[in-house]
RNA sequence: GGGCCGGUAGUUCAGGGGUAGAACGCCCGCCUUGCACGCGGGAGGUCGGGGGUUCAAGUCCCCCCCGGUCCA
């Protein structure tokens, strides 16, 4: 069943799904929309047409509605309109959606709240009912920011959510709470709001909803999400999930009626900027350029040659709103790199990174085009002063983040003289579609440049339309699951006791060769930490994993366990503590790589087991070898300090607001209740792994290797503990060893002996060569005849290469090197250049008699022959007498 | 995550089975009061790594690494 049919079925269940207590006790009247068809719900008699675009046009231009607030001051309102009516205030949630892996950025505030667990959504809510501000990232409009009027690739959603329970409350309280914020809080009248029915599908489950419009401009969609699986089949879950998304962007829009919603939003930057910037704004024109621009869409094929030429504006006109579409790009664009490097995303070629090095490009490009003094990072600074009160946290480390920029801005700067190098060499030629796309694709030029410097004459839309064709959606897996945990009840998890080596448990069942408890000591694999090993019985435990809470015991004998046994397990303790030393080093080199390079040092994975851990970081360069050392000093240091590792069970809410979302390194963790690790006040992450108690314990962390894995990703790969010792203990046998071979007095000599090696082997190389020469120019002068042969199994062919040089160009003699193997032999004949036609006589001769191959090129002749050396001395006596007598 | 382009002297690159090259830079010499230029000579290379095909691989095939780029 599709999104239509859908809309159907709930449409003939309009009384019971879509008539909330609002329309009855105000008396909304549901309407067919004239045009499209769709229904709504007005307190307006006479209205014949739904809100929507294009059934009916903005009326708020230049005739807004309600309170005058800008974006800061809004969100108060907003915010305090909530709270006072029994929602709790959340912080916004990270725009990188680390704890998702279906997508890179938070795209909706109810983001923030979904967990997927496999492959269905679990509903998480900090509070009930709550209020967030949650900034969310998209790209997938980038080509309508700046014209449309009201795309852009960042924007804040407010998030109104709560469950359906005793607690929250479900539609009818959601509508009265939206309707009363614009009427009563907001003052816009309430004929002006109309109400559309539609549906929404998720990931998973989906819901009807109800769109709110003031003077038709979409304010909000309260969605209510009450069924599990799709259209086709589906049931209800309980308790339902109000998922209330509006923009603020929109409210602000609509109080201040401007012809864009970029002017009402940053406004502020706006104003710091056009003292910097001298053109006219030309309201008039603007207003009806934008009226025209708003009603197309430029991500589906719309262009702006067809937006001109709807227009009725003279063209210096034009040019100068471009000029201000240029601008609205910036702020944008600008406002989103700010969210997403405070976030830690940096730019890069891979993920969600992309999308950050495309914005940033199309800036340089404006700028660069434009020729404006204006630096990206300053209009970052900007929005974060601007925000400061709705987000705090913004200008904390902003100014870290200039070197983020500049740096990618470097990066492009090196590419774009590439581009001009590869163009250069093709300067009057005529490019095919084929030959630009593969441009495109490889140099990053874009068809508009070749078009620029007249090396296409074909539409840019074609080669994106060429490359896009190429495009192979990526193949999807499903992974099996070990083992299923439906039924079962979660397992009570007894590894967070350090004391507990052994203990006691009752088998509730053994499938795939695991064995599940209802009580475990063994740590499963999870958040990167291999898992405890043991015994279960006696019977080796040789993996642990855990899925939705359950954990399974692989064992090396399922045989030996029966269901209802009661078994006595016990822990591999070594391994145990190195896994916890591993683990807790992890968040140390963390913290330190953080406090060395910069704070856009994220953990993007990490990986520990008995004897190797590894932890990958974002970067945006790679890390040097004195950057290295201060880590890893950084490291010890606070091993040394012996810094009490406490591990708190907090509140999501309590954990967020104490900490910030920095807990969030691994990517978020599940449940209400958080387990927070906190080492001093170095780092501080939510983590469900086993830990020291002291720093202390480590002993010494010792780095054992750096690598760059992609763009903006650098792993350090260590040791901890007794792994430690023992690494340092096999570099020092290796120092040692070396020593001993090289006969050198020390281990810091060994770099010395080990370069004068080296120059020795050159010397040896060289006097080597000098003998060849005059081992040469002996036999080239004393030879009589015209040629030389050699059959010397000392001699390779490197060296009959530098020997035949000589032989030939100094005594103009033929030189024949031959060589034996358990073929036959391996010959090379070199001649006078002038008589490069007998190199390629002897092949054919040689193969033709003796068999084998070769070949030649000017004056060499190399190959190989079956034959034995008497015969082949005689075919090549032979051909140099019949060449003498020639 | 996938596609494409690339990795050869310190640098920029050419060479696409048969003796590893050019330009710039570097070193030495000549010229010059000195500098720059000019002239002559020279040093400098695991051709990203590994495997394969071949008498022969920088070159062809496979795998991997690194960089760039485009797309989701």
């Amino acid at each position: 069943m599709d999104k239509e049919s859908l809309r159907r079925e709930f449409s003939e269940k309009h009384p019971e799904l879509y008539q909330v207590d609002l329309f009855k006790q105000k008396g909304f009247i549901r309407k067919k929309c004239k045009r499209c068809g769709r229904y709504f719900w007005t307190l307006d008699e006479k209205r014949e047409y739904c809100p929507n675009q294009p059934c009916s046009k903005y009326e708020f231009i230049k005739n807004p509605s309600g309170k005058k607030l800008d974006y800061v001051k809004m969100w108060e309102e907003v915010k305090n309109f909530f709270v006072e009516n029994g929602h709790q205030y959340v912080r916004r949630y990270p725009v990188v959606a680390r704890w998702r892996d279906d997508l890179y950025f938070t795209v909706a505030s109810i983001i923030d709240f979904q967990r997927v667990e496999e492959g269905k959504i679990i509903f998480d809510f900090p509070a009930n009912p709550l209020i967030v501000p949650q900034m969310s990232l998209r790209f997938n409009d980038i080509a309508n920011v700046g014209l449309t009027g009201r795309h852009y690739t960042s924007f804040c959603m407010i998030g109104q959510h709560a469950l359906a329970n005793e607690k929250g409350y479900w539609k009818d309280r959601t509508i009265q709470l939206d309707f009363d914020l614009l009427t009563k809080r907001l003052g816009i009248p309430e004929e002006e709001v109309v109400f559309v029915e539609d549906v929404w599908l998720g990931y998973g489950a989906f819901g009807y909803s109800l769109e709110y419009f003031v003077k038709n401009l979409e304010l909000g969609n309260a969605v209510f999400t009450e069924f599990e699986g799709s259209p086709s089949s589906y049931t209800r879950f309980s308790p339902p999930v109000v998922d209330m998304g509006a923009g603020l962007e929109r409210f602000v829009w609509l109080s201040y009626g401007t012809p864009t919603s970029y002017e009402a939003v940053f406004e502020s930057v706006l104003e710091k900027l056009r003292s910097s910037l001298e053109f006219d704004l030309h309201e008039e024109y603007a207003s009806s350029f934008y009226k025209t621009a708003g009603e197309m869409d430029f991500s589906e094929g719309d262009t702006v040659e067809s937006l001109y030429s709807k227009l009725n504006i003279p063209e210096e006109k034009i040019q100068d709103i471009m000029k201000l579409k240029d601008i609205f790009i910036l702020l944008d664009h600008s406002r989103t790199l700010l969210f997403a490097l405070s976030d830690g995303q940096l730019p890069s070629n891979v993920g969600g990174g992309y999308n950050l090095r495309v914005v940033l490009r199309r800036m340089l490009d404006i700028i660069k085009k434009r020729k404006w003094n204006i630096s990206i990072f300053e209009l970052m600074k900007l929005h974060a002063e601007y925000l400061k009160p709705m987000y705090p946290e913004l200008t904390e480390n902003i100014d870290r983040l200039q070197e983020v920029v500049e740096v990618e801005e470097q990066k492009y700067e090196r590419t774009l003289q590439t581009a001009e190098k590869v163009l250069s060499s093709y300067r009057n030629k005529r490019l095919d579609v084929n030959e630009a796309a593969k441009l495109y694709e490889s140099n990053g030029i874009t068809p508009e440049v070749l078009r620029e410097k007249g090396l296409i004459d074909f539409d840019p839309s074609e080669v994106y339309n060429y490359v896009a064709g190429k495009h192979i959606n990526p193949r999807t897996e499903n992974i099996k699951p070990a083992f299923n945990p439906l039924g079962l009840p979660k397992t009570e998890q007894l590894y967070y006791d350090r004391s507990i080596v052994e203990f006691e448990a009752k088998i509730l069942k053994i499938e795939n060769g695991y064995v599940i408890l209802d009580r475990t000591a063994f740590y499963p694999r999870s958040g990167g930490q291999e898992p405890d090993h043991g015994e279960l019985n006696g019977v080796k435990v040789i993996d642990v994993i855990k899925i939705s809470d359950v954990i399974g015991h692989k064992v090396e004998e399922p045989s030996h366990f029966s269901v209802g046994d009661k078994v006595r397990g016990k822990i591999d303790l070594k391994r145990r503590e190195a896994l916890m030393r591993h683990h807790t080093a992890t968040h140390i080199i963390n913290a330190a790589a953080r406090s060395v390079l910069g704070p856009w040092v994220w953990q993007h994975s990490a990986f520990k087991e008995e004897n190797y851990a590894r932890i990958d970081i974002t970067h945006h360069s790679p890390i040097s070898e004195e950057q290295l050392k201060q880590i890893e000093m950084l490291a010890n240091q606070i091993v040394q300090k012996n810094v009490r590792v406490e591990k708190l069970l907090l509140s999501r809410t309590e954990a967020e607001s104490k900490f910030g979302f920095r807990i969030y390194q691994g990517g978020a963790v599940p449940g209400n209740m958080l387990r927070i690790l906190k080492i001093g006040d170095y780092d501080v992450e939510a983590c469900g792994g086993t830990h020291c108690d002291w720093t202390g314990e480590i002993g010494l962390i010792k780095i054992t290797n750096v690598d760059r894995i992609q763009d903006g990703v650098d792993r350090i790969e260590f040791v901890a503990g007794e792994p430690a010792v023992k690494y340092v203990q096999s570099m020092y046998a290796t120092f040692t060893d070396l020593k001993k071979a090289l006969n050198a007095p020390d281990i810091s000599s060994v770099h010395t002996y080990i370069e004068e090696k080296i120059k020795e082997l050159e010397d040896v190389r060289n006097r080597h060569r000098e003998v060849l020469k005059k081992y040469a120019v002996a036999l080239g002068s004393s030879e009589k005849g015209r040629f030389v042969l050699i059959d010397d199994s000392n001699i390779d062919k490197d060296d009959a290469v530098i020997m035949g040089d000589i032989i030939v160009n100094s005594f103009g003699k033929r030189f024949i090197w031959l060589k034996r193997n358990e073929k036959g032999y391996l010959y090379l004949i070199m001649v006078p250049k002038e008589r490069s036609d007998e190199a390629k006589a002897y092949v054919s001769l040689l193969s033709e008699k003796c068999g084998g191959s070769g070949g030649s090129k000017n004056n060499v002749a190399q190959g190989f022959v079956k034959c034995d050396e008497d015969t082949l001395k005689e075919i090549i006596m032979s051909f140099h007498e019949k060449d003498s007598n020639a």
